[in-house]
DNA sequence: ATGAAAGCGCTAACAT
DNA sequence: ATGTTAGCGCTTTCAT
C-alpha cells in the first residue's frame, strides 16, 4: 500500500491535501527534487522530471500556498482599499487594475471603507495584517498614520486618483484642474456667468484641484466667482441632490452647475427632475466623470471623462514594476481629462458625440 | 541593547516584522505564554497577561498570517468571483457579501471572469490554489468541473443568482420567472400586446426563469407569445443595443419591450434613443434590476427591482454558518423581486414612485 | 500556570 | 545532479 494513504489530519479542512512529501514518496525522489522540478529551478535529469510531474499530475498536487507564503515572507496578493465600491469610477479603476495583476499571477484583495475614516483605518490594518504584497489606494486623508506604518513596513503602495500629502509613493491621478476648467470654460463661453459647483470635500485633493479648476475658468473670463453657488457635498449621490436642492431655492438660481463628481451629478439631476425643471433650458449641467449610460440620462450628459481604467492599469504596472525594484524612483502619473459634449450644456439639442 | 535590535533578514521584506519571540523576550516569558495571551486562551496569571500585552503595544506586534494560516490549514479569505464587474447587479452583491463577511473578520478576494468562461476557470483554479476558506459564486454554467472539485476539497460555497445544475451547495436566488410575469403582465394591463423580450442565454438559468415568467404572462392572459419577439443578448449592454436594433427592424415594430437586465436595458435604450423614438409613446420599456440612477433616465425607468444587496449579504451568512458547521443541510433561499413603476412604461407620465 | 519543543508544507543552503 | 536538513512564525501538545 503506498504511503500517501492516510489522508484525514485535521477535522477543519475535511481532506488533508497532497504534500511535496507523497509527490516525492510516489517520484521516488526526494521532497527537494520536487521542488526543483515544479518550481522550474532546473538542473533536475530529465528522467526525474517526468517522474516527478507524471507523481504531481497522479495524486493531482496542488502547492500549500501558506507554506510557500511564509517561506517566501511574501504572498501574492495585492490589496486594494477604496472609498466606496459602489462608485462606478472606482469600479473602473479596480477593473483596470484586476486586469494587469491578474497577468501577473497575483490576486485582488477588495477593501472598501464607504468614505468612513474608521473603517478605512480598519480596513487598512486588515490588509496590513494579510500582509499583501502591495497595497493600491484611494484614501481619505484621516489616517495617514496607517499608511505611513505601510510605508515604513516597506510594501510597495501606489495611490490612485486620492493622494495624501508627505507620502512618498508612486501616484496615478488625472488632471482635475484641467478638466474642471474646461468644463466651466465651456458654460461659459455658452454664455452663463452664474456658474454653481457641487464638489467634494476640500480636504480631498481631487476636490480642491477641481475647485482650482473651477475659479481659474473665471478668471480666465474676466470675471469674478460667483461665491454664493460654491457647494460641498461628500462624493456620493445624497450630496449632490442637497447641494442642488439648495442651490434650487437660491433667490436669483444658477443658470449652470458643475457637478465635480459622477454620483453627485445624478444627485443633482434627481433633484432637478423633482423641481420638474428643463435640462439644459432652465438649467444647465455639465458632470465630472464618463459613464456607459451617460448616453441615456435625461437628457445625455456633457461631462469630463476620466480614463478611470487607464488609471487602474497604470498603478497596477507601476505596483508591479516596484515589487520588482523595490527602490526605483517614485513616479507620479497625471493622466489627460476629456470634454464629452452631449446635450445637458445645451450646445447641441440631442445624440451622442462619439 | 534589547534583543529586538537586529531587524533585517531577507532582501525581499525590507524590514523583518516584529515575531513572537521578541514579544516573548520583552515580556520574559516563552512563546507559548504569548501566543496564548494573544489569542485569548486563558489560563495565564493576570501579571504575564499585563506584560505580553505590553510588550506586543510597545513593538507594535502583528502576528504573521501566514505563519498562522500554515498551522491552522486554513486562512480569513472568501473568494468572491461574479461574472462581470462592470455590471452594477454584482457589485452591490459584493456590497452585501462584504458587509457580512468584514465584520466576521473574513477578507474578500475578488475575481471577475467578463463573462467568459476560460477565464473563470484560470481565476476559479487561482481561488483554489490560493485556498480560500470559502467561495461565494454567481457561474456561467462551462467549468462545472472546477466547481465539483472545490466541493470535493470540502471548501464550503454558496451560489448567488446564477446556480448550476448538479451541485450540492447553498444558493441565492430570486424569483426571476414571478418578477419576469409581473412585469410582462404589467404590460399587458395596459394594452400592449407586441411585447418583446431581450433576454440572455438560455444557457444561464437566471435568464430561462425570465423566459417561463414571460411566457406565462402571454398564457395568464390568454395570448399567445409572440415568438418573432423573442431576442437573446449576452446580459451586457451591447447584447441589449444590438439586440434592441433588431427589433426595431422588424417589419411590425413592438410596440414594449422587457429588458432582462440591466446591462441589456442600458443597451436597448441606447438603441431606442439612437433611432428618435419616444419612450413610452413610440415604444413602452420595462426593465429588470433597479439602479440608483433609474429615476434620472429617459425617462425614468419602469424595473423589476432584486434586493441585490440582500442577496449578498444572505449568501455571506450562508457562508459563514457553513465555515462554522460543514455539514448543516444545505439550503435553497429565494429572494422576492418587486416592479417599481415610473414612466418608462407608460403608465405615469413622470416622476419617481417610492 | 508556564515552558520546551514539535511540526504545519515548503524552499534553499549545504552536503554529497 | 540529487539528497539531507534547517527553518520561516505560529500554535499546541506534553512535560514540569
Amino acid at each position: 500500500m503506498p504511503p500517501g494513504d492516510r489522508r484525514r489530519r485535521r477535522a477543519s479542512r475535511r481532506f488533508a491535501a497532497i504534500t511535496v512529501k507523497e509527490v516525492a514518496a510516489r517520484a521516488g525522489v526526494s521532497t527537494a527534487t520536487v521542488s526543483r522540478v515544479l518550481s522550474g529551478a532546473g538542473g533536475v535529469a530529465s528522467g526525474l522530471q517526468r517522474r516527478v510531474y507524471d507523481a504531481a499530475k497522479a495524486l493531482n498536487y496542488r502547492p500549500n500556498r501558506a507554506a510557500r507564503n511564509l517561506r517566501a515572507g511574501s504572498n501574492q496578493i495585492v490589496g486594494v482599499l477604496i472609498p466606496d465600491i459602489e462608485n462606478p469610477f472606482f469600479i473602473s479603476v479596480v477593473c483596470g487594475i484586476e486586469e494587469v495583476l491578474q497577468t501577473a499571477g497575483y490576486s485582488l484583495l477588495l477593501a472598501n471603507f464607504n468614505e468612513s475614516p474608521e473603517r478605512e483605518q480598519v480596513q487598512l490594518a486588515s490588509l496590513r495584517a494579510e500582509g499583501v504584497a502591495g497595497l493600491i489606494f484611494a484614501s481619505s486623508r484621516k489616517p495617514a498614520e496607517e499608511y505611513k506604518r505601510f510605508v515604513d513596513a516597506g510594501t510597495p503602495m501606489a495611490a490612485v486618483s486620492r493622494v495624501i500629502a508627505g507620502l512618498n509613493i508612486d501616484t496615478v491621478t488625472v488632471d482635475n484642474a484641467e478638466g474642471a476648467r474646461t468644463a466651466v470654460s465651456h458654460l461659459i463661453s455658452l454664455g452663463h456667468r452664474r456658474i454653481a459647483i457641487i464638489n467634494g470635500p476640500l480636504s480631498l485633493n481631487t476636490a480642491r484641484e477641481r475647485q482650482g479648476g473651477y475659479e481659474q475658468a473665471f478668471r480666465d473670463a474676466g470675471l469674478s466667482v460667483p461665491a454664493e453657488l460654491v457647494r460641498y457635498g461628500d462624493f456620493r449621490q445624497a450630496g449632490g441632490f442637497h447641494a442642488m436642492k439648495t442651490l434650487l431655492a437660491e433667490a436669483e438660481r444658477p443658470t449652470a452647475v458643475f457637478t465635480a463628481s459622477n454620483l453627485m451629478t445624478l444627485g443633482a439631476l434627481e433633484a432637478i427632475h423633482e423641481s420638474n425643471l428643463e435640462i439644459p433650458a432652465d438649467i444647465a449641467v455639465v458632470g465630472f466623470d464618463d459613464m456607459p449610460w451617460a448616453t441615456s440620462l435625461r437628457p445625455p450628459l456633457t461631462t469630463v471623462a476620466q480614463p478611470a481604467t487607464e488609471v487602474g492599469r497604470t498603478a497596477a504596472r507601476m505596483l508591479l514594476d516596484r515589487l520588482y525594484d523595490p527602490r526605483r524612483p517614485q513616479r507620479q502619473a497625471v493622466l489627460n481629462t476629456r470634454l464629452i459634449v452631449r446635450s445637458s450644456c445645451g450646445a447641441r439639442s440631442g445624440g451622442a458625440i462619439v
